[in-house]
DNA sequence: TAAGGTCCCGGAAGCGTTTACGTCGGGTAT
DNA sequence: ATACCCGACGTAAACGCTTCCGGGACCTTA
């Protein structure tokens, strides 16, 4: 069942077919619908590969996802959830998902084969360090490419980050608006973006609130659970001890709030503690950890429209970089008054 | 930079390039290693699409994977791993991952239209309900197809699970193994596969063990954390209530946890909780929940192995399903002595 | 009426591969 | 030496589409 035989049947050419299938103004609305409703009736659906081959646009976006990236012990654990946002996103588009293979180390131009092996339309990138030569040399390239949670650049890329200052910032706000006035944190590894923008977003909230804030009230983490405990310890053990901490990251958050009751305080009674990220885990724990979550499924969605964007500028445009807002969930841990049930969360 | 220009540079004729690429036996050694050293120099990378239109094989293998599933609250939590596994296997077959869209409930050919689209080697489903008629017409083509984490069959299919009832058996037995006679178990819904098979396993092994069954030892849960709380205080009330509790999922299991603390009980000290999954909460909780890993990365890997037996063998031959084992991790929760430090799991 | 335009549509040339099939040497068996 | 086979390679026909180019029918406008 190819596009002869739907000529064949439809007492057209080839031609017409094709342009009535794929909407080309060309042919008479008649004989579109007609040979539409032909082909749907017999099943017809173009290859693929003829298609991406006769056109030379594939319609698949790539996704460079990259397994083993860890350094500050970051790696992205909403996969899932930006993928339904991507899948969604591209249907919708008629677009197709391929996910790329991880090149070498020492093979600079693997993306770029790649990308023109498949002659993709775009790429989207997680979790990857964009100074790695091969993520380089792709974005160098005038193929479309977004990075999530990731700022780029290139003659044709842009960006999509979650709003990590204003998160943190709603996160402090919401303890001063419990009533409280010595407030914590706990960062992550400064060096990247986002950890440095929840500081950030910290440090304008106490400011504008003219809370006090002891340079101990500034605990380094590092992302992961351990980190988290130690610095809870560590202010706990102040002199002048924090009644609210607001901790940069959901494992941590979760390890310090284990460490406080450790220390025979109560959460969020003696130390109230808002986190980020919203893990699973963070529903699941009693009590519930409030904190600050992010919207990656639509991280997907406003990829694919960047994608689109992209490919229609002229490129050199200025780079576009989207800033998603957060959502503060709030639950047991703050201390505000909630009835903290169990979230969905099968299996 | 396409296969005539090598052929150009090189001296010979295309028809030598492409054989001396793919690796097969009509060229000389010595001619088919200079024209590969040529390519890899000129950077050369064949198109897919033409590559694919040509032989009639794109190389390309389909993820079925419906976001929405949720049939008894099951939703596939370890797609990450499963990816990571699948993409790995994949490469070194030389072969690529696609993630196709949903098709809609009404359209019953949706997949199998997809699969010729693409002219995929073959699709790999998880999280779908394998009698929604659109996969059903699928696993009836002769195109391979393996599911995880679900039994089915077809002209040309296999499947891939985890050991279910050994996973439980080691569980209990472990349970055993401290001392504990009065193990009771909290189900999932038991018309899955997964949830009957575990439940089997708890009682093939209490009964090896002759340790007391009553009936209100097995209770029924969802999945959900919520059924798994009201399930241990429904154990807990029991005039006789269990020393030990096998818990088969992680969301119930940690909610039981929290449950029996809450009812004043002490774990694993009054009541011990071993959980299945392995889900990332069970690390980071305290005390650290017992419970059993699937391998989810191996799901992946057998998958791409299966495949391409399947798409060796003749059709109809004999369905196979290869049952990976699973491993017990051993936390807090359960009582045996361990030092319980917070795992890896950033952010 | 002739010239020019517009609207539809068909013919056919690609798109970059793979893969029959043919060919041409040089070995081996007869 | 003839016949034969086999290994190595070239020629060219697909593969299933898109799209450029052009042409006929019909309508305007002068």
């Amino acid at each position: 069942m190819d596009i002869n035989e739907v000529a064949r049947l439809g007492g057209v050419s080839v031609a017409t077919v094709s342009r009535a299938l794929n909407g080309r103004p060309e042919v008479s609305p008649a004989t579109r619908e007609r040979i539409r409703s032909l082909a749907a009736e017999l099943g017809y659906t173009p290859n693929a590969s003829a298609r991406a081959l006769a056109s030379r646009r594939s319609g698949m976006v790539g996704l460079l996802w990259d397994t083993d990236y860890r350094s500050g012990g970051r790696q992205h654990p909403f996969l899932q959830e930006v993928l339904v946002g991507l899948k969604e996103a591209l249907n919708e588009h008629g677009q197709g998902l391929i996910l790329l293979p991880i090149v070498p180390e020492d093979d600079a131009g693997g993306y770029v084969r790649l990308a023109r092996q498949y002659t993709l339309d775009g790429v989207v990138l997680m979790g990857v360090d964009e100074h790695t030569p091969s993520v380089a040399a792709l974005l160098a390239t005038d193929l479309p490419c977004v990075a999530l949670d990731l700022a780029v650049d290139g003659p044709r890329s842009a960006s999509v980050t979650s709003d990590n200052r204003g998160g943190a910032r709603a996160a402090v706000r919401h303890l001063v608006e419990l009533g409280h006035r010595r407030i914590a944190t706990v960062t992550g590894p400064t060096d990247l973006k986002p950890a440095a923008e929840r500081l950030a977003g910290y440090c304008r909230e106490v400011a504008r609130h003219r809370l006090p804030c002891p340079e101990a009230y500034v605990v380094a983490g590092d992302f992961f659970a351990d980190s988290g405990a130690a610095a809870m310890r560590r202010l706990l053990a102040l002199p002048e001890p924090p009644t609210a901490v607001f901790v940069a990251g959901d494992a941590m958050a979760i390890a310090a709030v284990q460490a406080a009751q450790e220390d025979g305080r109560s959460v969020p009674a003696d130390v109230a503690v808002v986190g980020f990220d919203d893990i699973d885990a963070a529903g699941l724990l009693r009590p519930g950890l409030t904190t600050v979550a992010q919207d990656y499924r639509r991280f997907g969605s406003t990829a694919v429209a960047l994608l689109a964007e992209l490919a229609a500028a002229p490129p050199d445009a200025a780079p576009r970089t989207v800033t998603l807002p957060t959502a503060l969930v709030v639950r047991a841990s703050s201390g505000a008054s909630t009835v903290d049930t169990h979230e969905e969360v099968p299996r």
